[in-house]
DNA sequence: TATAATTTGTTCGTATGTATT
DNA sequence: AAATACATACGAACAAATTAT
């Protein structure tokens, strides 16, 4: 195993076992291998794979208990469904138990010129900016920001913050339906803002999903970025019957 | 700034500074600000963020012209749809001039619970798994592993080479069309072996989609695997008019 | 054209973190 | 626990290429 490359070997290990964990080729019965097995087939010493260990131990993914073993933490991937009729706050529901959104900030400003082009807007018109928390299970999940036509939906953000779900907010505008259109879907590091926000640990993934929601006769009401934590959900796209 | 986190200072700056510059809030005119101003900007030595600014050129991100500066070099994102009609080779004809797929390997083998899962048949039921490469404009962008019903399809591997298309190796089987039925994504770091296929650096991020294609009877016929760059793909979902 | 200013590239030295033995 | 080797980070100065005056 080679350094160099910007990341410590104890941190190198620690991603491949995280890895190797979701993937089932480690601890697939909930125990892992000893110390001194794994530190032969990383090829590294074992105070390194110590600390990756202990890296995953500080993360939640491992569990060591002296004299008996390192276990596994089961965290199941949340699956997140992408379809036309996929709503933010439906998705996740029978997967877990405790889930809920937090609205951490909102405002009025201008429209720059991604956002215009999602809504549909000119350059510069006024819009509500949404920022939103997800949690599941008392551990974020993602975090999103939301653009609303401030023309059309004044106020959105309190009819959000009263009814605390997108759909219900839709409503107190008399919008009772609306679709998914399209959805982006990209994947890089978390950033600063990321990292506190979604309580990850330097290096961590974000898989990032844009999104536009039309009403029902096709015109834009939301434009949507929001940072999934990759490690903990995947994006399930069902494209049959159509 | 903090060291100490298993992330070394400069791979974090690059990681900032390749944000911000896909974010448009840094080299906005296609030119990055003075190393002085940027090593001050983020709080770190000249070399420090120097070698940062090296991982990016390395990466094919920036590119630094002794006595003139540092430049933005304009690599937009490859955007592979997903839908019912998904194409492996259709999606980017459009988007790039030269575009090829390499069989690496193929073999057949017993199907694991994953695989039989996914194409509908018992553990351990004969497959073919294919191993591919795609590439755009002389650089890596997809690798990815494929598996087909052994006794449906067999000497599929075959079919592939000579047409060279998943499409047409199909059509040699008298399956005139096919459909995407379910698509999984997630993200993760690169493991080693895409690391050395797809030629990234470490704690680089790919895009996984795991997909399930079926015959026009609704039979699954192909179960797939797909790594994409993170760094050079999106995958774009379309779910209107449904 | 000549010169100064700007900007990237290189070379010292020193201190600390990381990994192995 | 200690010794050793390498990678990372900071500081200062100088060299080389380009641009502005």
């Amino acid at each position: 195993m080679t350094r160099k490359s910007g990341v410590a070997l104890w941190r190198q290990i620690a991603d491949q076992i995280r890895q190797a964990v979701s993937a089932g080729t480690l601890g697939a019965d909930g125990r892992l291998p000893p110390e001194m097995v794994l530190s032969e087939r990383f090829g590294v010493n074992r105070h390194t794979l110590r600390s990756a260990i202990a890296a995953l131990v500080q993360e939640g993914v491992l569990r060591a208990e002296q004299g008996r073993g390192t276990f596994v933490e089961s965290r199941q991937k949340l699956s997140y469904p992408i379809s036309a009729r996929t709503r933010f706050s439906t998705g996740l529901r029978s997967q877990t138990r405790d889930r809920r959104s937090i609205l951490l900030a909102h405002a009025v400003e201008q429209a720059s010129q991604r956002v215009a082009e999602g809504l549909g807007l000119a350059e510069g018109a006024p819009v509500v900016r949404l920022e939103t928390l997800s949690e599941a299970d008392e551990r974020p999940v993602s975090r999103a920001t939301s653009w609303f036509d401030a023309e059309r939906f004044p106020g959105y953000a309190e009819a959000y913050a009263e009814t605390g779900s997108i759909t219900l907010g839709f409503q107190s505008y008399g919008i009772e339906d609306y679709f998914r259109k399209s959805t982006l879907v990209s994947a890089r590091h978390a950033d600063a803002a990321d990292l506190a926000d979604l309580k990850l640990s330097a290096g961590a993934i974000v898989l990032v999903a844009v999104a536009v929601n039309v009403d029902t006769q096709g015109l834009p009401i939301q434009y949507a970025e929001t940072r999934f934590v990759a490690d903990r959900v995947e994006l399930s796209v069902s494209t049959e019957a159509q």
